[in-house]
DNA sequence: TCGGGGATCTGACGGTGTGTCAGATCAGCC
DNA sequence: GGCTGATCTGACACACCGTCAGATCCCCGA
């Protein structure tokens, strides 16, 4: 568990990301890729969902819409691939649960270091996160796999110190840790989301999951 | 606290309602409304939000684009409306809150109560929730309204009732009464959602509310 | 250095959806 | 029946989608 990487064994280090037609890109065209990728996200931040197309994206790439569906089947297929890099990036915030110390005094400290990391996180992804949650509750398998496949990261390991702190008693049985994390989350996703009083949540959550 | 009318003084019975030109319908128009509306919140449930297309939406009601633009400047127009309903029939779970027992025994039933009405209305109305969730997450200040007037009737009920609980030393104190009703009703919402085992979440914040 | 050939890009097109008129249709009333 | 305002819609100009076939680019071997 101290590793980061082969997390998922079958993947290789890039995904298999192939052009529309099965060809593997090359050089340029990942680099194509890649800063479609960015306008999409940007587009994402300034335009609401519904609204961005992908003529603007292509616009905004210096590219044409043909060159986009090279790359992507539509839209969603984008901001899919943007949800997967996430989902990898999030594992930095795993490493704050697996590394922190979380005995006596110090679980605090670690508490709110993941509180803050994980409000920062959400914060800066936003928009690519709430159109995951949009798709989720549509029933979007896709988006649902990689929501699971990130919130799973960090509420595994906090379901292991979780485990841990009820071995010593300090929190209740028969609590699904798996739910509790994942809510916790959520409810910190949502926090940050509708600005309720930061600073408040922030420390009320840090406690109770110092227990 | 005991009327459910007059909620928001200078609001008519109805909204003034009125076509795209300024007119207001009659009869025959607000029927025709009404059908727009009920067809978009049927095929906000079928499809995605992001392909909710204004055409489907007149075929569906048997008339024409252009009838739809005569009542709503677009489709989120008409989403918002439906919203504003919801906010209404919110209003009947804010009765469990002020209606209900919060003596002894009685505020585990009320509780329940309360999460299950909450948790079946949310479930009944998701479709259009989430895309209010995602409105608002992305600033649109329309839906940001409507979402805490929603959510404000059911959180100031708790917010009493919780005040009550602090007063009798119950509950904690310090803690802003609305951010935590609020947390809980978007919590309970997640939960609903997402499907984390129902039940038991049902349990758990049944208990956290009755303290 | 100079092609050759695959990788990459794009113009162009048929199809669908948008939003707005002006005019057609309808419903209630004298 | 015929008038009048309310309601609806055909038609249009425009925008975006998604897909080709072919143009362009770039790498690599000779």
């Amino acid at each position: 568990m101290s590793e980061v990487t082969e997390l998922h064994p079958g993947e290789g280090d890039d995904e298999d990301l192939r052009a529309v037609d099965g060809r593997v890109p090359g050089r340029r065209g990942r680099a194509t890729r890649q800063r479609l990728l960015e306008c999409t996200r940007d587009l994402l931040t300034t335009t609401g969902y519904r609204d961005v197309k992908v003529i603007d994206i292509a616009r905004e790439a210096g590219t044409s819409p043909a060159t986009f569906y090279q790359y992507f089947a539509d839209v969603e297929a984008a901001i899919l691939v943007l949800g997967e890099e996430l989902a990898k990036e999030g594992q930095h915030l795993t490493a704050i649960v697996t590394e922190g110390s979380w005995r006596g005094v110090d679980a605090y400290d670690t508490s709110m270091a993941l509180v803050d990391a994980l409000l920062e996180f959400w914060d800066d992804n936003r928009s690519v996160l709430r159109v995951m949650e949009l798709a989720t509750a549509e029933g979007d398998g896709r988006f649902q796999r990689i929501r699971v496949r990130l919130l799973n990261d960090i509420t595994n390991a906090l379901a292991e110190v979780a485990g841990t702190a009820r071995a010593g008693g300090g929190l209740p049985k028969g609590i699904d840790p798996m739910a509790q994390a994942g809510i916790l989350v959520t409810m910190l996703a949502h926090t940050a989301a509708h600005q309720y009083g930061f600073e408040f949540w922030g420390i009320r959550t840090a406690q109770l999951r110092a227990s």
